[in-house]
DNA sequence: GTGAATAATATACAAGTGTATATACACTTG
DNA sequence: CAAGTGTATATACACTTGTATATTATTCAC
């Protein structure tokens, strides 16, 4: 017979025919979960996803329009926590002297934390629906302009001239992103190289935009 | 009745019950067609492919394992045609003064040639299968080490110093290949924008990379 | 308490998938 | 011309997929 008090708790369900609720959260850790280095997000399928998640498939449903959505809510995740490092990096950009080396750090350590989140972000560059790529995109300029604005403070402070800081911080984007995405398989050692020559990189661009500048 | 002559010709044929034999490039064609911004060549069925190739299923199989292995074979192709692209390159970058201009130019013409095969390996860089994986990675190194044969070449003639130039090839090569990716979906004027603008990163590389030289 | 709303479920189905098996034709080789 | 070989084919099977439909369990508002 039922008890008056019908707050299922633990212990008290004597027969628990449905399980409970389950968050966009829980669901978007099962699909990343089932990501490896030959599974991109959007090549899992709907069931493959609620298996994983322990819900049946149609339950999906009531969380996201399909895979895609899936798949934008976490670049939209993983584009949070993104910030979260940018936040990290800029500060240490204000007290460090080797500014570059240390924010370039950042960057790579935040590979290791958000399980897997910035990984899939940098990996997906390029493929998936149009409102994944847009989603990306989204978080690659913001990126861009964090930078940008950086840029234009150093400048400032230091009254070094920088050609073109918006390029700069295009290209500084793009090759940061593309050489993470690359050590996101990499064990300890090779990253420190690969974060190493990253490093000598980002100064080549900017020692380069300073040269330029200096010539006009 | 039947001729002496048993060789099948083209008007002879009364009942052509059986399509000519099909060739691995028909199907890498077949793959290539179907591929496009949504759809990434390892997310193609096997049957897909055979359906627009016109071919039975199971006569895959007589010319690959399986749709990676045909994916691998997609990559390798690319590669060709890309370097074909380097040796034009390098001849422009031989005979004109504006090097690197026409240099980067070559680059992003060639994605128009080569119906779509360098697109697709700029495009899958990250994704596919590890066999998939490596075949991007031999185009890329390729690429590296003969843009860092270029620069020393350059590096020589014009007796300025270069620092690290193994570093500086890697930093144009994943700098010129994202940007070609993006590029992919690009219209005329804005992959115009973009030349000049991937131009501009690659002079302030290289220029950085001299001024780092001069300081040692 | 009694409905209504919410959120899970099971069942079902048509469509698509990779591939095993058997077979038909054309060509080469003896 | 007979046997063998290579290349295509059709049929079939077990499986997975996305989703439509109906059903059940829980929670909330009144």
């Amino acid at each position: 017979m039922r008890l008056i008090r019908k707050k299922n708790t633990d212990v008290e369900q004597d027969k628990p025919k449905r399980k409970p609720a389950i968050s966009e959260q829980e669901l978007m850790d099962a699909a990343v979960r089932l990501v490896d280095a030959n599974r991109s997000v959007s090549s899992l399928s709907l069931r493959e996803i609620a298996r994983e998640a322990g819900i049946a498939p149609n339950s999906f449903y009531r969380h996201f329009r399909d895979v895609d959505e899936l798949a934008v809510a976490i670049i939209d995740r993983a584009g949070r926590g993104l910030r979260g490092t940018i936040r990290e990096a800029r500060k240490r950009l204000e007290n460090d002297h080797g500014g570059v080396r240390s924010s370039v750090e950042v960057f790579m350590e935040a590979l290791d934390d958000d399980q897997k989140y910035l990984k899939i972000l940098l990996r997906e560059i390029s493929i998936g629906s149009d409102a994944f790529r847009n989603a990306v995109d989204r978080e690659l300029n913001y990126f861009e302009e964090e930078l940008n604005d950086e840029l234009l403070r150093i400048a400032k402070t230091t009254s070094k001239k920088i050609h073109e800081p918006r390029l700069v911080a295009k290209a500084i984007t793009r090759l940061v992103f593309t050489l993470g995405a690359s050590a996101a398989n990499m064990n300890i050692q090779q990253r420190n190289v690969l974060t190493q020559e990253t490093v000598t990189m980002v100064r080549m661009i900017i020692i380069g935009a300073n040269g330029m500048a200096e010539r006009q």
